[in-house]
RNA sequence: GGUCUCGUAGCUCAGCUGGAUAGAGCAACAGCCUUCUAAGCUGUGGGUCUUGGGUUCGAAUCCCAACGAGAUCACCA
């Protein structure tokens, strides 16, 4: 049982013998006792004072007198207006410090082939641009909340649905072959995610252009956009595909393969991998057959013009549609072949989609039409709806050239990194593998922990010319802690000390210690509450939290230079607990913790 | 217009399942390295928690309304 199980109970049973007031031990309120007074953990006394029928201090008073007779774990208690400071026997703290040492995966849970199955998907590229810091922002909280959840006892299938087809595409191959002039991604020495997405740009511009001639020859903006050449093309282009004419084809698969060569290279140095890849050109058959079949079984219908719609006003939603009338899939339909095929592959116990939450809508349909395909499993899908990552100047749009790059942005902090390490010497000593690597990790560890630790479900500004920190709350502020433990872990090794064994008892340690061990062992439950509410910001401000802590108790207090040799060893293990801590939470990030920095 | 988010220090964000004088970081200013890594630590200044009502012993937190910002309501994905 943890702490504040053990007082609950504790208190819930004397306010049952004081006051004849029975209460359930999980309704009792508990808060960190507050750093200006003395104390570990706080009752707030207000719910029973009626029962009592007596003032919050005395109510408080009797029930601190109550829990020090009764409770082993208490030892001391002081009343402030209706609160109630318990002090906690510092023998419970060093025994709980022994337990969470001797426990390598401390806060998390094993799962095994038995345990149920989470499928996550994240990531979902259009093939015709490379990746961005929306892109990141999914990547990120895709990977982390899988890692989260596993930490969770979940079994988690990583997945990708990749949106190879459509007019998008097209798009950046009718612009290749008509501008192209054979450049490929040796040729031009360019990454080929980003050969497509110049020539996706490329199409944008003359076809802008050609809207515009439109125009001033009179047709109107709607016209001119319909009727553009280059459009009517890029159309013709996406009918021969659906035909399979073989040169389409062809160039397809090879502008594709760039692309795919160019975001393995991407999520390789992000750090993300999935288990299991979809992509949409294999799954949007299945769609239509599916709508098909729901027309045949009048879940859906048809319109006079023969295309396919589901009616959803009984639901408060409006009418959407599944098929064209030339027989062509939408968005929609692929999504519902995608999800068929994956309850088809595995054993899903719960399927989570993270995408933008400007498709909440969109999810919000796709629950409720596979309800009405029979499948159980609709109605319990969940949307992780994050928000959206902004500039100063509002949204990131591709086509306007105002996106921040993904590569860019991880070389540009990796090289603020080695820069900073630099200056500052630290590396002084280290082979140049060394140090590419540290920078590495630091760079992005400054990136990811800037992302995550904001609310996932909240929109976040991005200033691209304030630059990300690397001081305060930070990922290499985290790192560096973690490096610093490991130095002194390393000179304690050094001095054959002896450390990582059980810790008597009966030594006397600060409130500051025993604030760190406290805070140590609530980290079990914020990897639960992480899982349940989805967001790795918790794991984030937590490992903050316990940091910076740590860094005042490091500064305050010896470890190497203390005499007392038990209370050396105690510090000792209490660091490596912590260091224990930061890895297992960085790690449920997709953060990197290094040995020096 | 309908629906849904959001509004906390100059900036970026915590706190939101109601509880003590609302917290961090950045930026500004002032200190701390002969001592275990100064990417650190300490201090100063900075707030009508958008506004107005309501519920409550108690509201940044819950409810209602207004104002402001955003998303969505595509035969785009």
């Amino acid at each position: 049982m943890n702490l504040e199980a053990i007082i609950q109970e504790a208190v819930s049973q004397a306010v049952s013998v004081l006051y004849q007031f029975e209460t359930e031990p999980a309704q009792i309120q508990l808060q960190k006792t507050k750093k200006e007074f003395e104390g570990d953990v706080t009752v707030v006394v207000f719910p029973f004072v009626k029962a009592a029928r007596k003032s919050p201090e005395g109510a408080g008073q009797e029930i601190g007198e109550y829990l020090v007779q009764n409770s082993h774990v208490i030892s001391a208690f002081n009343v402030i207006k209706g609160f109630l400071n318990l002090s906690i026997n510092r023998t419970y703290w060093i025994d709980l410090l022994n337990n969470i040492s001797a426990n390598e995966k401390f806060g998390t849970v094993a799962s095994d082939d038995n345990s149920p199955l989470m499928m996550i998907e994240y990531s979902s590229p259009n093939t015709n641009k490379p990746l961005h810091l929306g892109h990141i922002r999914n990547n990120l909280l895709g990977f982390s909340i899988s890692e989260i959840q596993k930490a969770n006892g979940w079994q988690v299938v990583k997945t990708n649905i990749v949106n190879d087809r459509g007019i998008h595409i097209c798009k950046s191959m009718l612009a290749w072959k008509l501008f192209g002039n054979g450049e490929t991604p040796e040729s031009t020495g360019m990454k080929g995610d980003h050969l497509v997405g110049k020539y996706y740009v490329v199409f944008d511009k003359a076809y802008k252009t050609e809207i515009k001639e439109l125009m001033e020859k009179g047709m109107t903006e709607e016209e001119a956009k319909k009727n553009a050449p280059l459009m009517l093309e890029a159309q013709k282009m996406l009918l021969a595909w659906e035909q399979n004419d073989a040169e389409v084809r062809q160039l397809w698969e090879t502008m594709n393969g760039w692309v795919y060569a160019g975001f393995d290279e991407t999520y390789k140095e992000l750090g993300v991998n999935f288990d299991k890849i979809y992509y949409e050109s294999d799954t949007y058959l299945t769609g239509k057959s599916e709508v098909e079949r729901g027309e045949a079984e009048k879940v859906f219908y048809r319109r006079d013009d023969s295309s396919v719609w589901a009616d959803l006003t009984p639901d408060g939603l409006d009418e959407k549609l599944l098929l064209r009338a030339d027989g062509t899939s939408v968005y929609m339909t692929q999504d519902i072949g995608t999800a068929k095929l994956r309850y088809d592959d595995y054993k899903i116990d719960k399927m989570v989609y993270v995408v933008g939450n400007e498709q909440n809508y969109h999810f919000q349909v796709l629950s409720l039409l596979l309800d009405r395909l029979g499948y159980e499993w609709g109605k319990s899908l969940v949307h992780f709806s994050y928000g959206m990552v902004e500039l100063p100047e509002g949204k990131m749009k591709s086509r306007e050239g105002t996106v921040v790059d993904a590569d860019d942005l991880m070389a540009e902090m990796i090289e603020t990194a080695r820069e900073t390490s630099q200056e500052l010497g630290k590396l002084d000593n280290c082979s140049e593998e060394e140090i590419r690597e540290i920078a590495r990790m630091v760079g992005l560890g400054a990136l990811k922990y800037f992302i995550l630790k904001v609310d996932p479900r909240k929109n976040m500004t991005f200033n691209p010319k304030e630059s990300i920190d690397f001081n305060g709350n930070t990922g290499p502020f985290i790192q560096y802690t973690h490096a610093r433990i490991k130095s002194v872990l390393r000179k304690a090794a050094d001095q054959r000390i002896n450390f990582g064994t059980e810790i008597d008892k009966t030594i006397e340690i600060s409130e500051k210690e025993s604030y760190l061990i406290q805070l140590l062992s609530g980290f079990p439950a914020v990897v639960r509450q992480a899982g349940e509410e989805f967001s790795p910001a918790l794991i984030a401000n937590y490992t903050y939290d316990l940091v910076k802590e740590y860094n005042q108790f490091y500064h305050d207090f010896s470890i190497l230079r203390e005499e007392n040799e038990t209370l050396k060893i105690f510090r000792l293990n209490l660091s490596e607990a912590i260091a224990k801590v930061i890895k297992t939470a960085m790690g449920l990030l997709g953060i990197e913790v290094p040995e020096r920095m």
